[in-house]
DNA sequence: AGGTTATATAACGGATTTGTTATACAGATA
DNA sequence: TATCTGTATAACAAATCCGTTATATAACCT
C-alpha cells in the first residue's frame, strides 16, 4: 500500500517513452549502459540522467564490471510489482538493441 | 496491449497527486466537479485542467445533470485495468471531501 | 430579462522536464 | 605515464506542466 504521494512520483518516473523501454528491456534481463546508448537516438548523457532518476528512484539496481555498468530492475523495490505488472501490457519491444562493445553481454 | 507510446502518454496523466487522488475518489462512485472544488485546495479552473486532461486521455465519462456534471472512471477505456490496479495500490484516501452546493449526490 | 451558480477557456508566470554540448571522472591498456 | 573507453555531471535552451486571475458560457431561478 502507498501513499498518493509516492505512487505519483514513481508513475512520473515511468511516464516516458525512453525510460519504459528501458525498462522492458531490462525486464528480459540486466542491460549494461553501453547498450541503450547504441540504442536509443539520444546523447549518452541523456542516458544516464534517465538511468540516474530510476536509480534514484530505488526502481533499478547496478553492477560494475570493470568500465561497464549493468543495470537491472530492483526486486525488491516496494514497486516492483507495481512495474513488472505495467511492463506486461506493453508490446514486445524491438529487440535489435545491441551492445556495439566488449562489455560482455 | 499497449505500445509503449500510448502507456507513457496515460501515465503521465496519472502522474499527479491531485489527478490521482480525484481518479481514487471517483473509484468510490460518480463525483461531482463541484465536489472536487470543495475538497482540493486549488483553484476551479485548475480542477477543471485536470479534469479536461483525463477526459480527453479517454479515462472519464461525464454526465450533465442541471448545471452540474457528475464524473466517473470509464469503464470502456483501453487503460480501465491498469488504471483501477494503480489505485488499488493507494491507502484509502481521506473522505472528507463533502460536495457544499444542491448538486445532489 | 437579469442575476446567480457551476463549469470552461484564455492569458500568463514560475517550476520542471528533457534534450543538447562541454567537461570531468574511473578504469583499462599501451 | 599517457591515452582510450565508458559513464557521470554541469550548464544551458526549448517545451511542457501546473498554478494563478480574469473572463466566457451554460443552466437555473426569480
Amino acid at each position: 500500500m502507498h501513499t498518493v504521494d509516492d505512487l505519483s512520483k514513481v508513475l512520473k518516473v515511468l511516464a516516458d517513452p525512453t525510460r519504459l523501454t528501458m525498462l522492458k528491456q531490462m525486464q528480459g534481463g540486466e542491460q549494461c549502459a553501453c547498450s541503450f546508448v547504441d540504442c536509443f537516438d539520444i546523447s549518452q548523457p541523456a542516458i544516464s540522467r534517465h538511468l540516474k532518476m530510476m536509480r534514484q528512484a530505488g526502481l533499478l539496481l547496478e553492477r560494475r564490471d570493470k568500465q561497464w555498468i549493468h543495470y537491472r530492475l530492483n526486486e525488491t523495490s516496494p514497486f516492483y510489482k507495481i512495474v513488472v505488472d505495467l511492463l506486461d501490457n506493453i508490446e514486445t519491444v524491438d529487440a535489435s538493441c545491441d551492445c556495439e562493445t566488449d562489455c560482455a553481454i
